[in-house]
DNA sequence: ATATTGTTTAACATTTTTGTTAAACTTTAA
DNA sequence: TTAAAGTTTAACAAAAATGTTAAACAATAT
């Protein structure tokens, strides 16, 4: 059952991922982040020196794999409508696959914004903010949709796409959803994001 | 400047909650909260015996605060529509002068979830789940709205109004939007988020 | 076979943070 | 004016967490 195939590195990195996502920097201890490598603190060391040097390697990961998944939708050949509905099936996808991804980036940056802010620097997600920006506003001047602040249709995307995952843990005690029901209820909304956001601009 | 005429328990109950609430139990420093409330660690420690008892009366107030700026609206004697917008519009001033309580409670449940939810189940906000779910059913056994799960209104509520709060710091580094954009932004969603969520059940 | 690398054990050093205490001093209330 | 409560200082104790090391052993590659 122990994933004995996998190269220790790589169990550690594993580990660190889960364990630094659930918990954030400053809850998650080295200790338990060698328990559930399999291995003990000494090695831990071994592969990485330190908890910050680990934990910036973690967080590099989820940055890029946070960022990828929305990136890409945006050049396609399409109208701004099927855009959307498959950057929602795509961000919902993503999520289901990674659920504590969201509220780890929000969460550390909120705790240290400067850091956190200085990696953002180094992922092209304003060029992505502006880039989509730009394509609404051409939307708008050829007359094809209803002028609005584009910032609206992004905040309701990611609000929409975004806050399920995030609000998970309260959600799930205060409605009793299983895991699977919440899955059951993300797969309905994917349509009922995408009319959401797309009333907003229709004409 | 300070503060003066506040008593010494009063500002550090202040102290606290903005360090707490900010920063998290884990992050959370006695010596910041200390030196935030203007006196030193051993008066901090006169007051309150440790850091967890300290917590534990910051997170009390969080979570009455939170749950009390809904809790009201269903009761009152209007239409679905009407208690929407309200809802809506009570929730993002709520927001504005709280808009960290939100993550911090996302954040505490996810990282301490037994502890959380013991605690939760404190305040009513279950009850208030079962209300919403109960108006919701008779207004559409009723025929006044579409058949819809209920789930997914309270859903599109909480996502649209909380989660500009909980993303702020990551949305306000991408945007590069300064405090008043963002209020500005807020006071703009107000309608915007009630049309979104009426649209989801008016015939 | 042997050298290298990976791994464990166990002890220990260091750092950070929390919690405690005694003594002196200040403010407030009786 | 005196006693009590509030506050500071400074030192220290205790706990929790990180980081280091040496010695032994295991696995693997040359």
């Amino acid at each position: 059952m122990e994933e004995i195939d996998k190269n220790t590195e790589q169990k550690i990195l594993d580990a660190a991922r889960s364990i630094f996502t659930n918990q954030g920097f400053a809850a998650a201890r080295m200790d338990e982040i060698a328990t559930e490598a399999g291995i003990n603190r000494a090695l831990l060391h071994y592969y990485f020196r330190s908890k910050q040097k680990l934990f910036d390697v973690v967080l590099e990961e989820n940055l890029n794999h946070f960022y990828q998944s929305f990136i890409r939708i945006l050049a396609s050949d399409v109208d701004l409508e099927t855009k959307i509905r498959n950057l929602v099936i795509a961000e919902l996808d993503m999520l289901v696959a990674n659920p504590n991804l969201p509220l780890f980036i929000i969460a550390e940056t909120s705790r240290n914004p400067e850091m956190m802010i200085e990696k953002l620097n180094h992922i092209p997600i304003k060029q992505f903010f502006l880039q989509f920006m730009q394509v609404v506003n051409t939307e708008i001047e050829k007359g094809n949709i209803k002028p609005i602040n584009p910032v609206h249709i992004l905040m309701h995307i990611m609000s929409l796409c975004l806050f399920p995952f995030v609000g998970r843990p309260v959600f799930k005690h205060i409605t009793g959803a299983s895991q699977e029901q919440f899955e059951k209820l993300i797969e309905e909304r994917k349509i009922i994001i995408s009319e959401s956001v797309i009333q907003l601009f229709k004409k």
